[in-house]
DNA sequence: TCCGGCACCTGTACGC
DNA sequence: TGCGTACAGGTGCCGG
């Protein structure tokens, strides 16, 4: 599954392999991969036509291609008529076009020859005018997506709210740390919340809580600061081991921009591994049914609190 | 305003 | 063999 590290090590191949060029075609073969593009995947495939891609950038787990060259969204209509997530406007602010991507669940952005035989769950098809290697977002549970946006400030519009993730180097631990204590919830669903902190997903969420010893139920406002500080600490820790070795991979689902999948899965100390001892203190790993999805936990290294929140 | 529940998806594994 | 069901889980929406 695409969480942080995921993505940066995608974002760097496609920095690598399509900044700079300028789109000749694009091609959607399934419409719910550009359901966020609210004027249809038609409109979606016009606006992109001849724009050159300045820079690939990320937040948190969102991805987007800054386009430079003229700006379609903004030809027709003032910036301050331009959408937000929130129905607020930007009158005055610096207002450019950008290709937003999510990769959801399995999706993948690749970079590959033109002459590739089509992937199973091909879905959008960027062709360049160099003719080189086109780029393909390919994904299976379409909960992924690609839309084209305005940008407002440095962020596209939709994705404003997405907090700085721990591997930013403007992420404030102070102001993490404080609004982490204020919420009253429990301190996993805080963890997931990409609004408090981005980037972390369900495996990086439950490795971080192993490391620092804390439960995933354990309601946020009981969490002294110094355990909080060193719960970020250790998603940060774990995040920047798993960018280090390119990711965490458990099937193709997730792969880099060449198709290769990331080494980090090895590395994993709870997340997977019901039914095993823990490497640190022997107790047999439990998984736990929550929100939707599992929780693994150590119940000798993450007891349980007596009065447990999720 | 904050919090919690759930729909959205498809492929795979497993039980009967 | 074939069918039904559980499971994987990030995000946004909605109700309380």
């Amino acid at each position: 599954m695409p969480e942080l590290p995921e993505v940066e090590v995608v974002r760097r191949g496609l920095e690598r392999g399509v900044a700079g060029r300028t789109i000749a075609t694009v091609t959607v073969s399934h419409d719910r991969a550009v359901r966020r593009h609210l004027a249809g995947a038609g409109d979606f495939e016009a606006v992109l036509r001849g724009r050159t891609i300045a820079a690939v950038r990320r937040r948190g787990k969102y991805l987007w291609f800054d386009l430079a060259g003229r700006d379609l969204l903004t030809h027709d209509r003032a910036p301050h008529d331009l959408p937000t997530h929130d129905g607020a406007s930007h009158h005055g602010a610096t207002v450019g076009t950008a290709l937003l991507g999510h990769l959801g669940m399995s999706g993948q952005l690749l970079v590959v020859s033109p002459v590739k035989e089509p992937e199973k769950h091909l879905r959008v098809r960027i062709l360049f005018t160099d003719g080189g290697r086109e780029l393909r977002f390919v994904d299976q549970r379409t909960f992924g997506g690609l839309a084209v946006v305005p940008t407002v400030g440095e962020l596209p519009a939709p994705i404003a709210h997405i907090a700085r993730d721990p591997l930013d180097s403007d992420f404030d631990d102070d102001a993490f740390v404080a609004a982490l204590r204020r919420r009253r919830t429990g301190v996993k669903r805080a963890l997931l919340d990409q609004t408090l902190v981005s980037g972390i997903g369900n495996i990086y969420a439950d490795e971080s809580l192993w490391r620092a010893g804390v439960h995933y139920a354990r309601p946020t406002e009981t969490l002294p600061a110094s355990t909080a500080r060193a719960l970020l600490a250790e998603a940060r820790a774990v995040m920047t081991d798993a960018l280090a070795a390119g990711g965490t991979s458990f099937d193709s689902l997730y792969v880099s921009v060449n198709g290769e999948s990331g080494l980090f899965d090895r590395s994993l100390n709870v997340y997977g591994r019901a039914g095993q001892p823990c490497v640190r203190c022997e107790t047999v790993i439990v998984r736990d049914a929550f929100m939707n999805r599992s929780s693994f936990t150590c119940p000798g290294c993450q007891p349980r609190p007596r009065r447990a929140r999720w």
